[in-house]
DNA sequence: AGTGCGACCCGAACGC
DNA sequence: TGCGTTCGGGTCGCAC
């Protein structure tokens, strides 16, 4: 599942391929990726040029001369840049180029959305219109998200998901950085002090470069499937464990919004005691 | 405004 | 073994 250091990856490696290309014709299989005006969709960027790639939190977004075409991979959507061949299982979108090539848009569990705005609406007409502060971003302190904080009683490992204060926390990295933060993923958002704001921004930037080492090794070369899962699974410390790395307690797993969150009860209690 | 939750998907994992 | 059920992952949109 591509995660921030993914998208980052993928974004890095379709730059070396996509910028200049002309493309030629936009195949849709599956009109229900597109949020946007199918028709303009299909037809407004032909004889357009990728000019830029540019990722913001976990969304991809090629830029042409007009438009901003935004993607967003979920969890399984891949790129795969190749020689034109006929469309394979899963790949719901593929657009054609003026040198031959094709870029095909795979995605399993048809999660993934685009949209195709003109490039002055992408802030405005996108999700994009309110995503929050990237984590390495230098206004992310911890007054800012101590502000953010401080007037919501949703649980801390809920706030960290929610992509419009923080942009590009998944699950599983919300788990780990809650634990290397010693935070109960339970404690009210309000009863979180600046110190500990300190201490998970600190965390989510440390993990976060982790894991772009770790995805940046799995990119063999531009004809392989792209956004493949890095080596960073090797890596986590609580997220789908048994056993607390630190002080051998079991892990417990819990339904925290919806989600999966394993926690170690004993490292990340809810209250001093 | 803040909160809660279903919808969107389908392969894998699970339960019987 | 085979079948039916549950689960997960991020985000949106709607109801309260």
């Amino acid at each position: 599942m591509p995660e921030l250091p993914e998208v980052e990856t993928v974004k890095n490696v379709l730059k070396k391929d996509l910028i200049n290309l002309k493309i030629k014709k936009v195949n849709v299989y599956y009109k229900d990726m597109i949020k946007t005006d199918y028709n303009e969709f299909v037809n407004n960027l032909i004889n357009e040029e990728i000019l830029d790639i540019k990722r913001y939190g976990k969304w991809l977004v090629f830029e042409t001369g007009k438009y901003a075409l935004v993607s967003h991979l979920r969890m399984e959507g891949k790129y795969f840049y190749t020689d034109k061949i006929e469309p394979q299982k899963h790949e719901h979108i593929v657009f054609e180029f003026d040198n031959g090539k094709v870029l095909r848009y795979k995605d399993v569990r048809k999660f993934g959305v685009m949209y195709l705005v003109k490039k002055d609406k992408l802030f405005t007409d996108t999700p994009l219109v309110n995503l929050g502060l990237e984590p390495f971003d230098k206004k992310l302190t911890s007054s800012y998200l101590l502000d953010k904080l401080k007037n919501k009683t949703l649980p801390i490992k809920t706030v960290l998901l929610d992509q419009e204060i923080i942009t590009g926390l998944g699950n599983i990295y919300d788990d780990e950085v809650l634990f290397k933060s010693r935070i109960s993923p339970f404690r009210a958002s309000c009863t979180i002090t600046k110190d500990e704001c300190e201490s998970i921004i600190k965390n989510a930037k440390d993990i976060l470069n982790e894991a772009i080492k770790c995805g940046g090794t799995t990119i063999r070369s531009y004809t392989s499937s792209l956004g493949v899962s890095g080596n960073y699974q090797d890596k986590l410390l609580v997220h789908t464990k048994k056993e607390c790395s630190i002080c051998k307690s079991p892990i417990k797993v819990a339904k925290i919004g919806g989600r999966s969150t394993y926690y170690c009860p004993h490292c990340q209690k809810v209250s001093d005691e």
